[in-house]
DNA sequence: TCATCGCGTAACCATTTGGTTACCTCATAC
DNA sequence: GTATGAGGTAACCAAATGGTTACGCGATGA
């Protein structure tokens, strides 16, 4: 309990394809865990825990109001992400010369 | 065998922090498997393990130069992670109005 | 007060993951 | 040819993951 979030976890979270539609759900607003789980053909309490990894990875806080739940992305861990990415886009640019072309291309 | 690299795979495999740190190494210069696995307590066939998860997500490339695998890093992955974070980066920047502080922060 | 609603948790199960040791295949050296 | 060295694969195992159903519990509406 309380563990700190770390990196690993970060790349855990998102390695599951139904929480990373859950993150790009609640990116177009916090949402209720009822009205996340319409969304998904699985049971409520597998969304409940998809949820949990994802509060537990920093990804999203939980508020209560009343009885419901109310989710919403948080930017933390991914901004994390990005610093560490950063290391490895220089990398590229310097020995590939060609980074912003890649990433244009498509 | 020979499944397409998906986004998921991507994240999966920079899950570990055995293979995040090959791939720090692997930054720094191409190496055989044995100078890899040098770096770590495990056996070896466990780091020819992880880089069979890193082969299959297109995150290495090995080239067989007489008894030796040489493995190299390559962008392709990484590049296409940097684009779907693009997503979230733009959203907070919109959101947040902050991204640059905080990216700059540490 | 009581039925109900929202949602987390427990218990359980199948599959995947990450490690081990043993073995196999090639390429090189003698 | 034969020994050796690089490194992948097989078989096996424990632990973690992702799903299920059953249940518990606090907030709400009748």
């Amino acid at each position: 309990m309380g563990r700190r979030s770390s990196t690993a976890d970060t790349f855990a979270a998102l390695a599951d394809p139904t929480r990373r539609a859950l993150l790009d759900r609640l990116r177009a607003g916090s949402a209720p865990v009822n009205d996340l789980a319409e969304g998904f053909r699985m049971s409520r309490p597998a969304v409940s825990k998809h949820l949990r990894v994802l509060r537990e990875a920093r990804l999203v806080a939980e508020q209560r109001t009343g009885r419901q739940r109310v989710y919403q992305i948080t930017p933390g861990p991914m901004l994390e992400m990005l610093r560490w990415l950063e290391g490895y886009r220089q990398f590229w640019q310097l020995n590939l010369g060609s980074l912003k072309a890649h990433l244009e291309k498509k």
